[in-house]
DNA sequence: TGTTAGCACTCCAATTTGACGAGTGCTAAC
DNA sequence: GTTAGCACTCGTCAAATTGGAGTGCTAACA
């Protein structure tokens, strides 16, 4: 059986109507749609060609239609196609996200020296602003270049290693040393440290410039040893990929989502963090074929407690290829203009405020 | 009327009941009771008596009773009593939480030098081991003396500002100066701001040292202002109050607290944090009666959204008077005994590990 | 051949009903 | 002061009832 033109706009009816109401959308329902002059019987007999092709089905017998998720997937690529080809629209947008980026503008530019309130912040206004809830990653430091070590001392045994990379992105570690360090020696390890090592990535750091080192420093070298292994650690450490996420509760919101063991599955997964990250990987292997945006209906998601949900991702750019990741988790019968809409304004933003920086 | 020795027995062995089952308890479970022999029809006498004296209700006509606020007071009163007096069981609990310092201490050393982990894993171990939601406030710097400062050029105009206080609680900031600044100057900044507020607090860098550094500073008085203003800023920061939260999706165990609208509020004002400093602020003021150990029943508590909950709240101490909270948000049946022990025990723990940081 | 009106049928959701049981309050007797 | 007994209340559960929305199918029509 083919997709005919006037199964299409059927189909897009449904889901369409789906997405507004949440209740299962009958033949009638559809028969008043002005552009399709058809009666509610015909519809019907469409709507089982529609249910046998696989793109929606029925709760229960006797009850309308809702989509399913090759449906939803068919909806959203068809939109994401209108997007791309429809250049009036473009221009529309463009016109229309203005006035946000102005807004956003104001609001972000304000906490542009702490990244993490920052990306805090965005979260937190992009889940009240959309209803949905919200997710954040830090951009990811990896290949990244060192842009200098500072080492201060604390105690007398204690040394305060502060690590800036390029894009300004800062970490703080305290190192516990064994031998005690005179402030000539420290200064001097200073020196070391940055003239051996800025400028330079993680893959960069490779063991014979920290074997060469380690002969340079001479009677210090298990220090040196110490120290290096804790800049690489902490540029390198895994749980650099912190993620923020917002709004959590706005699930509730949508009684397909609210049942007490969905919700408590989403929510933790939004509170646990780590799965979500699974979201940011996906993410950095994708060769950006929509500016970036990403859509998970159901199962498509890589997180299981999100099999009743829809994600919808873009990825932001901070430099040098270091990405981040937006993402917005919903009911499947989301707002997937809006949100798309919303992403690409963020993402805008997003890369603007940090090439400022 | 009196709350003769009797009643207690009874309301007591009621409330326990309660807790255990979370099902409205009749006369008849009670008068099963070994230790007090009574017939079920008196101790629906009683029943009746302590209804009337405000300690316990009926859900409905013909239902079991359950405990008031009032009820669940008096009985954590007589259990905090309890532990204050009875040595002998207090020498058994210490004997009894060796075993858990110990397993805790190494969990904790491990990561001891990120205060932030540190604090987001007790949140995490206290969750999952109590099963019901926590909060851990991270100490409040405030009244904190400054360990040093250190200036470093990050670009032409942009200057990174490691700010150290004691108990190495360490704080980037980024400034955006507007005069250029070459190296030597930089270092002269250094000193300057070094000899002239290390040591104090941020009630001691009042105006007169500040309009003398400034003075100092000559042609860079512009730009030691705006240092100084970011150092102050950045110390005395109000959401320097970060408060760190774990196993919100723990309320769902309880059917008390999981249908829907009432979930919904709890895990928002946990996501939020907002209204949860209100606990800390409350525990600042407070005179540590009970070694610091705070319950809050019901509307005992600040916030309006935990009018259903229980909260009970441990302060631990840093040092020079730094003090953060520690809360646990469960159902008012919640297990008071147990999560007062674990409290201590982790209260005791953090002290330790602060303390010998 | 495609479209439509009509009708019997299905099934859910909401409401009603009745039986059951847990628990109470009260009274009278011990 | 305590207890046994009894009538009464009320919530819970399951079964029965009803109404309505929506379908599939058939026959007639253009």
């Amino acid at each position: 059986m083919e997709l005919d033109d006037r199964k299409v706009k059927i189909l897009k009816a449904i889901i369409k109507n789906y997405l507004e109401t949440g209740e299962p959308v009958g033949s009638r329902t559809i028969s008043k749609y002005a552009d399709l002059k058809l009666s509610s019987a015909t519809i019907r007999n469409e709507m089982a060609d529609l249910e046998e092709m696989g793109y929606i089905v029925q709760p229960h017998t006797s009850a309308g239609r809702i989509p399913t998720d090759k449906g939803y997937r068919f909806y959203v690529d068809d939109m994401m196609l209108q997007k791309e080809n429809d250049l009036v629209n473009r221009e529309q947008l463009v016109a229309d996200r203005e006035k946000e980026l102005k807004s956003m503008r104001d609001f972000l530019s304000q906490k542009v020296d702490r990244v993490e309130e920052l990306l805090q912040s965005v979260a937190k206004a992009l889940a009240k602003d959309t209803n949905y809830a919200t997710m954040v990653s830090a951009p990811q430091v990896r290949g990244n270049k060192l842009k200098f070590v500072q080492l201060s001392q604390l105690e007398t045994n204690e040394i305060l290693a502060v690590i800036v990379m390029e894009g300004n992105v800062i970490r703080n570690k305290v190192i516990t040393v064994s031998e005690e360090l005179s402030q000539e020696n420290l200064l001097k390890l200073n020196i070391l440290l940055n003239t051996s090592l800025t400028g330079l990535s993680l893959q960069e750091m490779n063991l014979s410039i920290v074997s060469k080192m380690e002969i340079q420093a001479g009677e210090h070298m298990q220090l040196v040893k110490e120290v290096v292994d804790a800049v690489v650690e902490t540029i390198s450490s895994e749980d650099n990929l912190k993620i923020y996420t917002s709004g959590a509760t706005n699930i509730f919101k949508y009684p397909e989502l609210s049942d007490s063991s969905k919700a408590s599955e989403l929510i933790y997964a939004l509170e646990e963090k780590q799965s979500l990250t699974d979201f940011v990987k996906l993410e950095e292997d994708e060769e950006q074929p929509n500016s970036g945006i990403q859509v998970y209906i159901g199962n498509e998601a890589p997180v299981e407690s999100m099999k009743d949900c829809s994600v919808v991702t873009a990825t932001y750019e901070l430099q040098d290829g270091m990405r981040g990741t937006i993402g917005i988790i919903g009911p499947k019968r989301m707002d997937y203009d809006k949100v798309v809409e919303k992403l690409k304004t963020i993402q805008t933003q997003l890369d603007d405020v940090f090439k400022k920086t």
